[in-house]
DNA sequence: TTTCGTGCAAACCCTTTGCATTTGC
DNA sequence: GCAAATGCAAAGGGTTTGCACGAAA
């Protein structure tokens, strides 16, 4: 159950009710290894709660993104997913061939990030970054 | 006229019919200084042609693509661009505080289009990226 | 008990599609 | 004249909104 208490605190001390959708649609983000979109977290607590609405799913997204905690990315072409904030800044490689997602490392980007920075005065925010490409193994068909 | 010949060209040697409507996305497009979306790529053909209907602005951009005449760019949010394809690949600073955009060097990514290939034998399309971020006006303020 | 949160249905935006009509070739 | 392209209207996917009911505090 691991951040149900930061969940009940952060919704309590800022006078937002705790229910069960809510705890449901964190959790569902938590034990999600992968990143998740909205239809999935829905689908996945209307296996315990038949009569979520997909509505709720959505303002409670919003609300949990206000509180810091769970972060959004754009993955392109109008593909949104969720993760928890606490997972931290990770980054994505998008295979556009078979659609597989690798993880990319923070360092990988702040030599990127210092460039822009130095040269346009640019401070680029690369913590919801996807880059799109072709992975090892599609290469080497 | 400048690319009128090209599309005439691109068109006819393809077996594709030339119309009135496929010129004139053509030019919204290559006259816009900045990126157009289909939306007002289709306001701009309608103050000339005003029966033009939007969805053949999409048919046309789909074959325009195709025929490697415009490239589109996703800047995320749902938020999709297009300009002339022989304007070369180039990228974009998006400040997040005034929504300006900053066209970026290709050599600004060369170095981690590099890194990729090396360190995850992943290459990068880097051809239509977009970076969010502040630009120098709002950091300043 | 009194708000706040929810479910439901409808609206929304952008894009795509089916079909009859028009047009380029 | 015939196939290809267009206009129109309708459907689509994903997201948001208005409102009355239900539940948390």
């Amino acid at each position: 159950m691991g951040h149900v208490h930061t969940i009940v605190d952060k919704l309590t001390e800022k006078g937002y009710r705790l229910t069960p959708q809510r705890i449901m649609v964190l959790e569902a983000i938590e034990h999600s290894h992968d990143h998740i979109s909205a239809e999935e977290i829905h689908a996945d607590v209307v296996k315990k709660y038949p009569h979520v609405n997909i509505s709720t799913i959505y303002r409670t997204l919003t609300l949990l993104e206000q509180l810091g905690m769970v972060t959004q990315t754009d993955m392109g072409g109008g593909c949104i997913r969720f993760h928890p904030a606490e997972r931290g800044h990770h980054h994505h490689l998008i295979c556009q061939s078979c659609g597989s997602t690798i993880d990319l490392e923070e360092s990988a980007l702040l030599p990127l990030q210092q460039s822009l920075r130095e040269s346009y005065n640019f401070e680029a925010d690369l913590s919801h970054l996807a880059i799109f490409g072709r992975c090892r193994n599609c290469r080497s068909k």
